[in-house]
Order: C-alpha cells, then sequence, then structure tokens
DNA sequence: GGAGAACCGTAACGTACGGTACGGTGTTTT
DNA sequence: AAAACACCGTACCGTACGTTACGGTTCTCC
C-alpha cells in the first residue's frame, strides 16, 4: 500500500513503456512461460523494481496488456460523403487492419496469455480476458459501429440491429483464423493474402447486407 | 521405458477411461491448473499409477484430449437424394452441433488447455494444439467435405476451392464465439439461439454460394 | 492358502518460481 | 559534501508442484 501501482492512472515512465515492451518482446519468443526473473534479466533492470512499479506479476501482466492496447489503437474509419464506394473502402480498410492486428505475433502471445490466466479458478482478480475483450473485440466494434450505422443512414446497407451485422461481418472477415494461430497452426497471412480476404469478406459482407441497387447478386466467386 | 504408455494404442482401460474423465471433469470445474496430485485424489488412484499409465503430465494430458476427441465423434451429414432442403437441412444440423460443441464448457476448457500449453517454448514434443487441430478443426472439416461437394455436384452450389467455400460456413456460424468464450465473455448460447444462429448462418451461406433458382436475392433479414 | 501383481495412499525429493531483503552505484537535492 | 533517493544485481525464503519411492491392501492365479 505503500506505493499506487498506477493502476490505471497510465503515467508510464520512458523507463517503464520499455520494460513492458520487454514483457512483449518476451511473451512472443520464449511462449507464456515468463517468468519475473527473465523479464527482470530481458529488461535489465532488478526484480525489485518490477514489484515497486507493478505491485506484483498480476499486475505486470495487466500493464503490459494495457500497454500494448493503447499501441493499436488504429485510425478512424468514418467519413463525410458516404457513397457505396467510400463505404466499402473503409470496411475493406477496416477487416484488412484486423486480420494484420490478430495474426501479429504480439496479438496472439496476448490472447494466449490472456486465454491462459482465464482458467485459473479462484487466482487473480485482474482479468486479463476481460481487458483484452474490452480494449479488443469490443472497442474494435465501437469504432466501426458509426461507420455501420451511417451507412444505414445513407441507405446504403440495411439491417435491424448493428451488433449482429457487425458479428456477421468479423465472422466473414476472420473465419477460423484466430482460433488456428491460437492452436499453433502455421498459416501465415502475407500482406497481399490480407488485402484479398479484407476484399472477399466486404463484398460479401455488401452482397449479404447491402440494398438493391449497389449489391450485385453474386460480386464474384471469390473462393 | 518398461512400461509402453499406449501411446495411441487407444487400449484403454474402463478404469483408465475413468481416470481420464476425471482429469475433464477437473479442468471444467477448476480451470487449467490441474496438478497431478488433484488428479490422483479425484480419481481416486495413486500418482504412481498414472505415471505407468500415462508416462507423466503431459502425456496424460495428451491422453485426455484424444480421449475427449473420441467422445465427440458426431453423426455423418451426407445424403443420398439430394435437394435444395435436404442440403439445407445438413448444414442446418451441422451448424448447430458445432454451435454446442465449441460452446461447451468441455470443449472450452480443452481448447484453453491447449492453447496455453502452445507457446511454451521448448518443452513438450507433444503439440496439444495440433492434437486438438486434427481432432477438432480439421476432422469437422474433412466430415462437411462430402456434403459440400455432392451440393456442388447436384448444381445447388457454386464453389471453385472447397476449403474456402467452408471456411465461409464456420465463419459465418462460429462468428466471434469461440474467442469470446476462451477469454471468459459470458454469452450462453441456449438451445433455441443456436438453432437460431444455425439457421441464419446457413441461409447468409445459401445466400452467398447458392445458385440462381434457390438463392433468394436477400433470404431475410436476420439482423 | 500362498505367491505375485496391480494398485492406493502418502511421504519424500528436487527444482522452479514468486516475492523480499540487502549491498553497491549513480544521480539528485540541500 | 553529505544526505536522500532510485535503481541494479544477486542472494535468499517459502511454497507449490512434478516425479519417485515405499508400505499396505486387494485381487488373481496356481
Amino acid at each position: 500500500m505503500a506505493t499506487q501501482h498506477d493502476s490505471q492512472g497510465e503515467a508510464l515512465t520512458e523507463r517503464q513503456q520499455a520494460v513492458l515492451d520487454a514483457v512483449l518482446a518476451l511473451m512472443v519468443e520464449k511462449g507464456g512461460d515468463l517468468t519475473m526473473t527473465a523479464v527482470a534479466r530481458r529488461a535489465s533492470c532488478s526484480k525489485e523494481t518490477l514489484y515497486k512499479w507493478f505491485g506484483d506479476r498480476d499486475g505486470l501482466l495487466t500493464a503490459t496488456v494495457r500497454w500494448q492496447a493503447s499501441k493499436v489503437r488504429a485510425g478512424n474509419y468514418d467519413r463525410q460523403r458516404l457513397d457505396v464506394s467510400a463505404l466499402r473502402d473503409s470496411l475493406v480498410r477496416f477487416a484488412a487492419n484486423w486480420l494484420s492486428v490478430i495474426s501479429s505475433p504480439t496479438s496472439i502471445a496476448l490472447n494466449r496469455l490472456a486465454i491462459a490466466q482465464g482458467g485459473k479458478g479462484d487466482k487473480g482478480a485482474s482479468n486479463l480476458g476481460a481487458i483484452v475483450l474490452a480494449n479488443g473485440r469490443f472497442a474494435i466494434g465501437e469504432r466501426l459501429r458509426p461507420v455501420f450505422e451511417a451507412g444505414r443512414e445513407a441507405g446504403l446497407i440495411a439491417f435491424t440491429d448493428t451488433e449482429t451485422a457487425f458479428r456477421t461481418f468479423i465472422g466473414l472477415v476472420g473465419r477460423d483464423v484466430q482460433i488456428r494461430l491460437l492452436l499453433g497452426d502455421t498459416l501465415d497471412l502475407a500482406g497481399p493474402e490480407i488485402e484479398r480476404d479484407a476484399a472477399r469478406a466486404t463484398d460479401q459482407f455488401l452482397a449479404l447486407y447491402g440494398t438493391g441497387d449497389n449489391a450485385p447478386r453474386r460480386p464474384t466467386i471469390h473462393a
């Protein structure tokens, strides 16, 4: 109780950020079994400092998740003039960005850690899974929601529940990529593949939800 | 080396199956931190027996994953007469079954374990993730493949790559359910919800891949 | 009925790791 | 300059867990 652990004060020193980056690097290359000793050695700091700054192991992990989340704040996707081309462009750019994020080694390692810690029964009041979910999946949903609703206002797409439409879009984009990567499947999404998948998913989504004029019956047989 | 660990001999005694069921039960209710002592106590057997039967902790986990996989072999989905109604029925039944499997506590706990162990660096030559992937996702794909290709042969659906079409289907069915459950999100898929989602996903898939006559332009605004 | 195997329960061992304490060093403050 | 502070490196402690060892009990087979 002597220290305040700057729980979400978010006042991170340069040095502290470097420590958290070391944690991320260690997670990526060594897996989820990262020990405090390994972190201290990698970051060239003492364990005492780690405990003073982050309280305990759980606090360190939580801070790391928040730190990574704060780095992934991607661009905004809404537009002023909204025709079908602009909407499609926004969706494709979002899909490509999201695919590249979830297939990045850092994201995989982070999700792996949060999932592993998720089932730990009583221990650890700070649920990493909830943090990842709030800063990842749900934050993304909130960021894309205005795009969907602007598209509906403009009469380009039609749906009753934004959330359901968004979940369909996310399903078309991600498919089984995330679970396969988490389970260790080696499918490397290169740049062009990501672009192609993003376009395919967006066209499929527009085929399902687009209004009559702009949605071709079956845009192309992508598969 | 005195014992043969019956690696994949699959000659499991009743007693051994009971032990593995105890492991599953323990995984579900206590999370991934299951210890050999806890397993022995829960299964009312000695640790010495555990090690004689399964070699080491990794062997026990591997046997557990295989055992669970052998219990989930669901029904077959292909038909003789194949009209659009039969195809839709097969797909809906598959989707509902798969949704109920991936949302079951056992499946969640098992995937959590496999994912957690996935990033453990050098340790553990037996990759649980690969086993789960082979017996789960890939086995499912192989089982549904004949349905897809029969549908194409019958001219009901059109695609060039079966795998890609299947992945689109799986994306429409699962959406973000699995990752959210793994991260600890509490979304309980009740029976009717599963049925509704399965029907929605199947209709969306048929809208995308169905051939002209049977695929209404936009079947219903499900969302 | 007795020998031997299979197995249960528990104690014991070695290691790994989270967390703490302490000496040493460089930097800031007064 | 001396005191105060922040931090590094390392040694240390307690515990938890994987693994092994052992005495006692039940079952099988002759």
